[in-house]
DNA sequence: AAAAATAAATTACATTTGTCATATGTTTTC
DNA sequence: GAAAACATATGACAAATGTAATTTATTTTT
């Protein structure tokens, strides 16, 4: 017997979800959730086999009550419930650990794909894995806005990042050695990095 | 129903297979083969729902062969089925539109992986998954031998990749930093680079 | 055992780097 | 128009870095 907690924002589509599985005679639900606080509430209670949950919630989100959760139960088998399929989560859901991710809408392959991560796999969508390396490789440039970087900070450190030193990037920006350096400096101090090398490395493990 | 083919280099393995596929009710074997060319053939006969195939088979690889049917039927979902995890493999299948990569040891996973994969998901073991990132940026780390550094000498290398300055690196060698400093002399002066940035940004470039 | 190679260290030096205080125009904002 | 914010620059300084020559001990080869 499986034990499933499902946790939606919209209660309908978590009471459709109680019936359509419970249907399966070796899933059982043992609990529904309707916000993230929810999720990691009941997950500690229950220690369920698989914690089926949404994605977009307000109050805790999906992705950040799963990060919770995995931080105290490494060992958690989160499945991401979500209407669209959206690179941006599924990156962050795999990199959490998350064991798939389904389209709410496709009812009828929920219940496989609880069955197929209970025993061990990962599930996801066929055009997900599919889209994958091309996303992984994409940089999400949306660290710029998190890490309150300018610009021109920016492309500082996509120099840094191509080893160019001082005098080089500033012949590249007709600017002064000497601003570079300042700029960089700020650009350390936000970063909470010591030098450029770690600044280097900064860029290959966040923007690639 | 879903009707399914399995194709093993090993007879014996392909029949348990068939025998413990057709305790569910769901499921159908039409046929069994042993290479990739009975793989090929048995596809157009019978067009199934789903393949399960071996990757490692003497003739015609399971690879090939799903390339070649992919070819002619894009819409074939093919499962593979191996015994290790391995890493280059598990890319080309992706790569040509595989449905899922599974470890032969785990029977019982192998019926849920066909169900999901039936409804239209992907199915690859959890471990797989959370290397993927890494594999999918992976250069040969061969280059170890073709640039002929020492173990040191790359063991060195990962710690300037890994943003330490000089004198953390000898704390962590037990050495002293001048020592330190004249490997990396010595580094840089075989990969052609000019600093430790640029050692940096070769790593992340080359070996990851 | 002698010679050669290797690993580790030291010293000295030039260069680069990162930080800080400060200066100077140029825009923005009030 | 004054004040604030911004972009750029400079000089000074300590620390880190990269290079080279040399030394010492250890190991390997012959």
């Amino acid at each position: 017997m499986i034990n499933v907690i499902i946790v939606d924002d919209d209660n309908l589509v978590a009471l459709s979800l109680k019936t359509i599985l419970e249907a399966n005679e070796n899933i059982a639900i043992l609990a529904t959730g309707e916000c993230g606080q929810d999720a990691i509430e009941l997950y500690k209670k229950y220690i369920p086999d698989i914690l089926l949950m949404d994605i977009r919630m307000q109050e805790l989100n999906g992705l950040d009550a799963g990060l919770q959760i995995l931080s105290q139960f490494p060992e958690a088998k989160i499945l991401f419930l979500t209407t669209f399929s959206d690179d941006e989560y599924i990156l962050k859901a795999i990199h959490m650990g998350a064991k798939g991710y389904i389209l709410k809408q496709n009812f009828e392959c929920i219940a496989p794909s609880i069955n197929a991560v209970y025993n061990g796999q990962t599930v996801f969508g066929t055009e997900i894995i599919g889209r994958l390396p091309e996303m992984i490789n994409r940089k999400n440039n949306l660290d710029l806005e998190k890490y309150d970087l300018s610009e021109k900070e920016f492309e500082i450190i996509r120099y840094v990042a191509d080893g160019m030193n001082n005098r080089e990037i500033a012949a590249a920006l007709f600017l002064s050695e000497g601003t570079i350096r300042n700029y960089l400096s700020i650009i350390l101090e936000k970063l909470q990095l010591r030098d450029r090398t770690q600044l280097a490395v900064f860029y290959y493990k966040h923007y690639i």
